[in-house]
DNA sequence: GTTTATGCAAATTCTTTGCAATACT
DNA sequence: AGTATTGCAAAGAATTTGCATAAAC
C-alpha cells in the first residue's frame, strides 16, 4: 500500500509533510526520532512535525518506541495480531533491538516472551515492551571484516 | 544495611539530601520518579535531586527505569547477579511491571526471557529491558472487592 | 465555502551548567 | 584546612499551546 493510499484510508488529509513523513518511515529500515526526521525533511516545521507524528500515533499507522535513554522513537506499524495472554499465556509482541555500534533501533517480529506461570495468578498483563541492546547483525560483520 | 553505612560503602559522604533520598528509596516498594521524590523530601532543591540521583546511579546505588510513556523512574539496585547470554541463552534479568490502575512501578525479580535461537546467531545481545503493563496484584484484589 | 492543517511566536516543562556559599571529613 | 556538595540563577533542550494564514476537500 502506498503513501496516499494509506493516509486516506486512515481518514487523513494528504498534506505535503503528512505524505513525505510517512514516505520516510515506508523507506526507513530503522525507527526514526524526531530529529531523524527534522534532517531528512528539511524545511519541516518542528511543531508540524510532533503534531504529525502525534496524528499518526493516534491513527495507529506508527507505534512509539522508547529508548533506554529515554528518547522516543517511532516506526511503522505492522499490524501483526496480537495474541491474548489468557489464551496463550504467551505473549506474541515484538521487540526492538538497538544496536550498541551503529546507534540504530530496528523492530525484532515474532519475537515471543513467555510469562512464569506465578506471575500470570497474580497480575494481570496486557503489554509488554522489551527492548534489547547489543549489537546487530550488520555491525558484528562490520567489525569481523576489520 | 541502613543507609549511612551503604553511603559509606559507596564512598559518598552522608549529606542531609542523600540520607533522605536513599531512605526514600528504601522504604518504599515502588520505583520513584524525580517528581516523587521532590514531594516526599520537601524543601529539597531540584538541582540537588537530580544530581543526587546521578550519584546514584554512578555507584550503582539505585537504577533507571523509563516508563512506556517515557518519564524516568528509579528504585533500588538489588544487585542480582547477572548471567551471561553467551552461557544460557536465556537472559535473567529484573523486568517492571506498571499498573494501570493504581500508575504505580514495581520490579519484578526473577523473570526469564529465552532469547530465540535464531536471534542469537544473528546478533549479539547484551542487555534486554521487559516493561510489563497491567493490573497488579493488589488492583486486582480491590476491583474484585468493589 | 467549510473544515482542517500549517507555521510562527511564545509558553511550559525537564534537565544541565556555573559558581559562590556551605557542609563534610 | 581541604575537598566535595549544595542552592540559587540562568542557560539549554524538548514539547505544547494559541492563533492567524494557508491548504485540502
Amino acid at each position: 500500500m502506498n503513501v496516499e493510499e494509506t493516509l486516506k484510508k486512515a481518514g487523513l488529509r494528504l498534506t505535503n509533510t503528512r505524505k513525505a513523513v510517512l514516505a520516510a518511515f515506508m523507506e526507513s529500515q530503522k525507527a526514526l526520532s524526531h530529529n531523524d526526521l527534522e534532517q531528512k525533511l528539511n524545511n519541516c516545521d518542528k511543531v508540524t512535525l510532533y503534531r504529525t507524528l502525534s496524528t499518526f500515533l493516534e491513527k495507529d499507522l506508527i507505534h512509539k518506541i522508547i529508548n533506554p535513554d529515554g528518547a522516543a522513537l517511532f516506526a511503522l506499524c505492522k499490524h501483526e495480531p496480537m495474541h491474548s495472554l489468557k489464551e496463550h499465556y504467551q505473549l506474541h509482541n515484538h521487540a526492538h533491538l538497538t544496536c550498541k555500534v551503529c546507534k540504530e533501533t530496528r523492530c525484532i517480529n515474532d519475537f515471543e516472551v513467555e510469562i512464569p506461570k506465578y506471575l500470570l495468578m497474580n497480575m494481570q498483563i496486557e503489554e509488554v515492551s522489551i527492548l534489547l541492546q547489543g549489537t546487530c547483525s550488520n555491525c558484528i560483520k562490520t567489525e569481523n571484516r576489520v
